[in-house]
DNA sequence: ACGTAGAAATGGTTGAACGATCCTGTCAAG
DNA sequence: CTTGACAGGATCGTTCAACCATTTCTACGT
């Protein structure tokens, strides 16, 4: 199955705007988050490094390098002997998630009081790019932005870390859509109820806004929660 | 300055208790880790590729991969053609790490009213501990209890991405206390203030609670800011 | 059919090599 | 004496080829 082409696969160019005071491990890493965040390599596929240094251009002990960055983060599993593989989520991970989520997002909104204005004018920013997307039925641009909206609550918190927390976070529950790269439009479902958390907490109504984000966030879960056992049935037949 | 022993440092023996199931870089990964709480590794110390290889028994690549772990953490920084090194906390770190703390640690007070009473019982069992560990003047011991009973806080949110985020920015903390291994025990005074927050949060008084949390942190925050600046202040001359 | 022994594939680790870059100390010109 | 060029040496980044360990596949004999 794995068909030794003699040629070498054509190395993929390197992007003149990978970061050039970089090493090539994380460079090689954004190109794996990359193609895995948009499905391009599904969940459960094996991360063979033999095949994947040659395809990257690199040398096999750079791409382990890289690899075992993103199973630190969570994107692959590793086990001994049989290699990484992206990761693919359970019904317990979707759980997690959204218990991160909940605790840092709804803080953030508590804690906003003490945001200044241009704060929150980027969070109506980040909406109305989200709906001006939904509009032009754009869904995939419309659940990015949507996405953006959760990340700059969180920035209210102002923690580099935490920021990049959430980043980590939401790109592994990426993967419950990279099996379903067709249902990504139901995320634009949310947009409106992006713009009513938004709304409510520039007016000042921090405990609305919660309450509010705290729904959005139960709901979300439900779904994903759904798509993830539709994933594993899928798997099954 | 680097004396070139011509005798090679004698390999430390692989712990048996090393996690066998693993792979050579994480355990690793682990030893460096646990050289650099203890302060064995200051901050600042650069982490030579070559020499900790020959030190740990292991390949130069197997430990790059263990270093670049590290730098994921946060534990070292790293640049290019200079190497890594062990991260040295600023103040804007400092700043970071609370918000982020202030963030999961309320809310996980605010969010115990869900939490089963045994959870509850295992915040008192680790203050307990604390103070043991402090009556016997085992300064170390306590501040390490008193870290197990907030990590115990935000377990109770019971996300286990959140549990290791607090772990890794814990770690994160400890490198201002790494060094001055002589002022750890300033940290006892804290438990008396973890029993506090432990009895008002199991009476039900979680407003109280969280605002005695807060204090806390607020405090704590301080404290270890003007440990930075005495450190950056000790190092200039 | 079934278990089993090889064989092939893959993973884990090592050691050496080579160019790139940084650092340091030297030396000569000003 | 200061300054700057410059030559080593040290370290880093990366690659490559090899080796053993383990898994997985396959084909064989029963």
């Amino acid at each position: 199955m794995n068909n030794p082409d003699s040629v070498p696969a054509m190395p993929e160019e390197i992007h003149a705007d990978a970061p050039q005071g970089d090493v090539a491990a994380d460079t090689v890493a954004d190109r794996l988050r990359e193609r895995i965040s948009r499905g391009e390599l599904a969940p459960g596929t094996p991360l063979r490094d033999a095949a994947l240094a040659g395809e990257l251009g690199v040398s096999r002990n750079t791409l382990r390098e890289a690899v075992r960055l993103l199973v630190h983060e969570g994107l692959a599993v590793h086990q001994l002997y049989k290699g990484a593989a992206v990761k693919r989520l359970e019904v317990a991970d979707v759980h997690d998630i959204y218990a991160a989520r909940r605790c840092i997002e709804l803080r953030a909104v508590e804690e906003s009081v003490y945001s200044p204005a241009e704060a929150l004018d980027d969070l109506d920013r980040r909406v109305t790019e989200a709906e001006r997307a939904a509009a032009a039925e754009r869904w995939n641009e419309a659940g990015t932005c949507s996405l953006g909206f959760h990340r700059a609550v969180v920035h209210l918190l102002g923690s580099a870390r935490l920021d990049r927390f959430f980043d980590t976070t939401a790109a592994q529950l990426r993967l419950a859509f990279a099996e379903f790269p067709q249902e990504q439009d139901f995320q634009a479902q949310y947009v409106p109820r992006d713009r009513v958390v938004c709304d409510l907490l520039r007016s000042g109504g921090r405990a609305e806004a919660a309450a509010a984000l705290r729904q959005y966030l139960d709901d979300s879960e439900r779904e994903v929660v759904d798509m993830v056992r539709a994933a594993a049935a899928a798997r099954q037949s």
